[in-house]
DNA sequence: ATACAGTCTACAGTAACTATAGGTTCAAGG
DNA sequence: CCTTGAACCTATAGTTACTGTAGACTGTAT
């Protein structure tokens, strides 16, 4: 069965709403579909994957760009190893410092719950936890590359 | 060491931009810093700190709302525990599975780059690692789909 | 046949910055 | 002191990534 779906079902399907496909198609992130007799657009299933990879890497908080990166990965598997490698690398290096200050923000947020269950907050140490430096690459905070 | 920081100080310290700094002072998530005769910020230790902790948690993807429930959590220990936990459980929660889909993220990443160094082309899977809802619980938007 | 929900284009509005213009402050060198 | 230039000030415009609205068209269920 090749499900064609239209506009609203993909958007019902990946979380995404109808205009913002629209416009991720208007900005050449998203192949333009068939239409219909009537002008309507009809995807398939690779669309719906792809919505759904973007959108979960936006929630993870990759600009577009760096989506556009990780997307050329699958979409050229003829590029060549180098710049794939780059691309991979950059992106990996990047992952790494998110994960670390999300766990310290999860283990952080855990104590807080569990002191919560006693009855009291404490002392609350989010701020101290995310304000905390020792992630950064270097000393002089340089903005990650995925911003120019 | 009590010493007081210039706007520009603040922001090599943070890594944040001095328009950013006073953006944020302008949305009401900075208080407003003492001034120099001539009219200048002055800030101090508690603002780099609180400045730190809002450039990481927007560098993880928190929107300011809850960057402002957040700081709430340390601003008010004494605010009722079941609030505090609310908060706490529901940015504990999305953590979680962006933790989750980073890891995946990493993994599809990682085997690429190690298939790259064998002098070979990665078959990129990226989009089918951060396309999967699996990590979703709001799963009802996400359509019939044939999964072993 | 007729509702009416869903889709279309085009454009305006929002969130969270980021850059520019045109002027003021301040610390360092002469 | 006086100058000079970097850093600061306010105000405003531009950018990214959406989000909402208006007014017309399509598709389907009674």
């Amino acid at each position: 069965m090749s499900n064609e779906l239209t506009i609203g079902r993909v958007a019902k399907g990946t979380g995404c709403n109808v205009q913002t496909i629209r416009y991720y198609e208007q900005i050449g992130l998203l192949p333009l579909p068939r239409r219909s007799e009537g002008n309507q657009r009809l995807y398939d299933d690779s669309a719906v994957q792809r919505l759904s990879f973007i959108r979960h890497a936006r929630e993870l908080g990759f600009p577009l760009q760096a989506i556009r990166d990780l997307i050329s990965l699958a979409d050229r598997p003829d590029k060549s190893c180098e710049a794939a490698d780059a691309i991979a690398r950059e992106q990996l290096e990047d992952i790494g410092k998110r994960l670390q200050r999300l766990q310290a923000l999860r283990s952080e947020l855990e104590r807080m719950v569990e002191q919560c269950k006693g009855g009291r907050i404490a002392d609350c140490r989010v701020i101290e936890t995310l304000g905390d430096h020792s992630l950064c690459e270097t000393d002089d905070h340089v903005l990650p590359k995925v911003r120019p």
